[in-house]
RNA sequence: GGAGAGGUGGCAGAGUGGUCGAAUGCGCGGGUUUGCUAAACCCGUGAGCCCGUAAGGGCUCCGCAGGUUCAAAUCCUGUCCUCUCCGCCA
């Protein structure tokens, strides 16, 4: 979330920003709440002095009848106290809502505009578009599936519904080849891999940006726990600092997480979410990085280089897109999406995302550092990218890579991770 | 899952109703001494927020959330976590 004094400071521009943004947040309300809200405050500290100084002068009294008297007084106080502080919560309550829901300040190159229909592509990748034979049309990676015997959507659907799916023979090996691969770049790279636990708590959820329940929720929650089925391991690896400080030498720290990712994408379907596109279950290597303010920026170029020298190195084109305002999630400053050309639907489809969110997660998450020598703490800024995420990765994988004679031809970089270099139908 | 013990500042560890934001030691910062270093000695050393140009003053925080009380690190309830023992298991 934004600073409040931030806003109050700033409300033109928090206000601007969130038009860009096509985000619906009442700032003028929260301006008006936050004054009052500063008044009852000052009130509330006010007659905690009072109530203080009752206290302490108690244990001084000489008569009973003193020391009757005082404490009546205490009474009264703490009464008004109560009065004040009922009025206090209500006005935190609202105000929170409203602060969760207005969105991080946006970059200033980042592209204005309401939707994706305004995103900007900035850059393509080292490998050029697929062209085929003479007549071949190339199949979508369903039909290849079914016809290689990779992927069980039938049994998927029986055992868990639509949308979950059991990878089967050479897809599995080629899950693992992927996160190797990925995992091996960015070790490389200087990330402390990790694998990351399943499930959150629904506090680590909202600090960094999700939210566990209500009618748009993407999230899975675990009925009578706290828990939910994470969406992204940047749930569980921005959780690492939550009410953490940590020294400013310590960063930035990069880390990298395996885990499954559970997301109910209600209402998504059609063609262009067919087969592994959206699907309710996939595994992902994420990236996730806190560091200094200043160095938030250069980081964040650093994660789309990666993200690109592993699509560069699986030697499948792509197209860098620079996202809108509008199109932003909540939480980033900006982001990056890879999409990778998809020959199925001859056209591209997003495989990995980067966002810079400043210090809006951190500030929700409490995640602080503190500079040695120098007084006080401050605010982390975070990032987050997806390396590679298996279901679309290897959809892409899938579609690029497929010859004419119906097989699948391994790319180069996945070599060294299986013991296979064609995938043929079986028999 | 059952039984017990415990969660206090960067760390270790005292503190069982008011004089406790918290002894002491270590660590850290500054200084004295010193050819240099070390030792010794002296002083200082948590965070967030509010008022103030500042000096300074105030509020909150002893895992977390409630409660009792004029007053809570200290008493009560719930909850999370850690450790030990038993059971179970991969």
């Amino acid at each position: 979330m934004l600073d409040r004094k931030f806003i109050l400071e700033n409300v033109e521009a928090v206000k601007l920003n969130c038009q860009n943004r096509n985000v619906p947040a009442d700032v003028d309300r929260f301006v008006e709440l936050e004054t009052a809200r500063r008044e009852q405050q000052r009130e509330v500290e006010a007659l905690n002095q009072e109530s203080n100084a009752v206290s302490k002068s108690i244990g001084k009294c000489k008569t009973p009848e003193e020391k009757a008297a005082k404490m009546e007084e205490g009474r009264a106080i703490r009464e008004k106290i109560a009065g004040v502080r009922q009025t206090l919560d209500a006005l935190e309550k609202e105000l929170d809502q409203i602060q969760r829901g207005i969105p991080n300040m946006a970059h200033p190159d980042a592209p204005i505009g309401d939707d994706d229909g305004s995103n900007l592509a900035v850059a393509y990748g080292k490998t050029p578009l697929p062209t085929w034979p003479e007549g071949f049309k190339p199949l979508d990676h369903v039909e290849l599936a079914e016809k290689l015997d990779l992927i069980d959507f039938e049994g998927g659907a029986r055992v868990a519904g639509a949308g979950f799916y059991f990878l089967k023979n050479e897809a599995v090996l080629l899950e693992l080849a992927l996160e190797q691969y990925a995992l091996s770049k960015l070790v490389r790279a200087g990330f402390t891999p990790t694998t990351t636990p399943d499930l959150a708590k629904n506090d680590v959820l909202q600090g960094t940006g999700y939210i566990p329940r209500g009618n748009e929720t993407q999230i899975y929650s675990i009925e009578n726990s706290d828990l939910s089925l994470i969406a992204t391991a940047e749930i569980t690896l921005g959780g690492l600092l939550a009410n953490q400080t940590v020294d400013a030498e310590q960063l930035p720290m990069r880390l990298c997480g395996i885990s499954h990712c559970f997301r109910t994408e209600a209402g998504a379907a059609g063609r262009a979410s067919r087969g592994l596109y959206r699907v309710h279950q996939f595994s992902k290597v994420e990236m996730f990085a806190f560091c200094l303010p200043e160095q938030s920026e250069a980081l964040h170029q650093e994660l789309l280089q990666l993200e690109r020298d592993i699509f560069d190195g699986l030697e499948i084109p792509y197209r860098v897109v620079d996202t809108a305002t509008g199109d932003l999630g909540g939480p980033a400053y900006r982001k990056y999406d890879l999409e990778a050309w998809m020959p199925g639907r001859g056209g591209y489809g997003e495989v990995t995302s980067t966002s810079n969110c400043t210090d809006y997660q951190a500030r929700r998450l409490n995640a602080r550092y503190r500079v040695k020598g120098e007084k006080g703490t401050n605010f982390v800024h975070t990032l987050n990218g997806t390396a590679v995420a298996i279901s679309r990765a290897l959809l892409a994988v899938m579609e690029m890579y497929q010859q004419e004679d119906g097989s699948i031809v391994v790319p180069k970089a996945l070599r060294p991770y299986v013991d296979f270099e064609v995938i043929r139908p079986k028999n």
